[in-house]
DNA sequence: AATAGTAATGCAAACGTTTTCATTATGTGT
DNA sequence: ACACATAATGAAAACGTTTGCATTACTATT
């Protein structure tokens, strides 16, 4: 008696009486097995439980059927929405999507790059433009298609899809310009290895700089990805007298910190003060006060992404680098309004 | 001239001067290679760029080292602290994880799982309990090990690891007994499919039935998770002059939305109504006021997951099912009082 | 220095597919 | 019915590893 657990091709193609190089076939290549044959071979899948050894079919030609998702984090809300619709676009083209986290720590980043290419990726996903020499040369080196998601650039070494941050930061420093607010300090987090938050600050900084606007270094608040802290940071510069009327936030969750930093002072906002957030999280537009921000469409991010990653992959014509920019947009909403003079 | 595109375990063999076999053991028994010969295969390994093909390796014995996770949706934060658990403690287990997504369709779950398991994972885990008889046949079948995560319940088909949301739904409960209530409306989500909704429902009006407490139907609203949905849906009853005194949500981002209904009618939270979540997000304690709810400690459960499932795979001693109950907590906060009379 | 015992290595078969090429079956136009 | 083109199938080699068994190289003991 056979040792074997699992039903194999042969298995399947001795039931079905015909030879393994058939049932492969009609897996793969269905067009090319009669109607008739193909039925039968169905019949014996079914009867045995038959279930493909994707392994054992990668082994051979590039086929995997698993694309590679690199995140900093899944952690909290901020790439749900890009990775959802990252997943399910891939999903469409038949992949299926192997997911890694690092932590905002890029050599633990190239080590799951390589874990992934290990098991042969056709593809590889990543969050930012801001990767190791490692990192980039080992794509190169395996000619892996790639795509860099959330962050847009026009002078990137992989394929990019993203907003433009710098845009961002512009776009909403000039609407708190635009509503007279010359007093006005920052909130974000350390630039340092995440280059979504220096594009955005350098963003702001071009325009206020542009307007003439100083903003004195005390201003100029550090935090990172957390309401609790956002808030905690946030509180000692609203209670001064001498404060801002207007706080730009590295993002919304950043921003929701402050408001509630605000809030709980007494403060009311917009009329005491005008806070700004980038990214347009879900629920951002239902918060008390609703947030004035940036959209940066992430699910379009995602699916755009996973669209430019499945034509590398499959489409032998056109491999070259491919950059989109998905618009960004002002979401005027309560959070900001005019300076009273 | 060999057209052959990357270094296999052969090429590293011949520079290394040793035969395949023993590059193959320096990876995966590496004490039983010799130090010397070691260094001399990592210099070859480097040299020639040789990442090691994991299909190659799955097509034999068991080995994948890979896991599958199906969970229902990534858009919003309530898998996010359970699936970066997850995530991270199978990562130090040396398994890298397969994610998919199904939209909470429990039949495209099950092609999931199929696909899953065409790529040989080593193991499964899923969200909640219910799932179709296919899906917990295919399971046996293959002897799979899995792990059903979120829900505890004494009496399940494969192992599970979660809170016990009939349990979160009866604390919630008695604790708005407890402050006086009598007056008091639900807003839940569909219970079709979702177990977990559920049992929190169930638990809820045992207690309400036991107190003797009546909810009239027309308060029990039917929401899905969203703070949009749940505003819409809740701002009727909140005004109409008639109201319930506190009302408890199916979870936190309903009881969000709830919360911003009631503050956009003028009613302050919680003198004019009580409301009360279950799950206790990230951001919830930051909330204006902060959301009393019940802390199902979702990271501790993926991580408490990860660690059975691995237990699962790896301990050829016992592959019992195992049910862990993570315990829930009541965390008072801001969003309810006591009643006043 | 011989011997036994153990540690390190190599050989070759196996894993479950896919694919090229050859072969056989089917259909078409006269 | 015939030759011919075309479609469907099969045989066998290949993919890149791992592993049981056989062999060789060390180490320690006498």
């Amino acid at each position: 008696m056979k040792t074997k657990k699992f039903a194999d091709i042969i298995d399947v193609s001795n039931i079905a009486g015909v030879s393994p190089a058939t049932v492969s076939r009609c897996f793969n290549h269905p067009d090319k097995v009669r109607p008739d044959t193909r039925k039968r071979i169905q019949m014996a899948v079914e009867s045995t439980g038959y279930i493909r050894n994707r392994a054992a079919q990668a082994i051979h030609g590039r086929r995997s059927g698993t694309v590679g998702l690199i995140v900093p984090t899944l952690d909290n809300a901020i790439f749900s929405n890009l990775i959802q619709a990252f997943s399910e676009q891939l999903n469409a083209s038949g992949f299926t999507m192997l997911v890694a986290t690092h932590g905002y720590d890029l050599d633990r980043e190239y080590q799951l790059l390589r874990s992934l290419l290990e098991h042969r990726v056709e593809g590889i996903g990543l969050i930012g433009l801001d990767h190791k020499e490692e990192t980039y040369s080992l794509i190169d080196r395996r000619e892996t298609p790639s795509v860099a998601m959330w962050n847009y650039h026009p002078d990137t070494r992989i394929s990019c899809v993203g907003a433009d941050n710098s845009d961002a930061g512009r776009s909403i420093a000039q609407h708190i310009l635009d509503l007279g607010h010359k007093r006005i300090a920052l909130v974000f987090p350390d630039t340092f290895e995440n280059d979504r938050a220096a594009n955005r600050l350098e963003g702001v900084l071009s325009i206020m700089n542009k307007a003439g606007v100083q903003i004195p270094p005390e201003w100029h608040l550090n935090t990172i990805y957390s309401i609790k802290n956002a808030r905690e940071v946030s509180a000692p510069l609203l209670s001064s007298p001498n404060r801002p009327t207007a706080i730009i936030a590295g993002n919304d969750v950043i921003a929701q910190g402050v408001i509630y930093a605000a809030q709980s002072l007494g403060l009311n906002v917009p009329n005491d003060i005008s806070v700004a957030g980038i990214g347009d999280f879900s629920g951002s537009a239902h918060l008390q006060p609703s947030l004035t921000t940036i959209k940066l469409r992430s699910n379009k991010v995602g699916q755009t992404a996973a669209m430019v990653l499945d034509k590398l992959i499959n489409d032998s014509e056109n491999k070259d680098i491919q950059r989109v920019a998905i618009k960004v947009e002002l979401m005027k909403r309560q959070s900001t309004c005019k300076l009273p003079r």
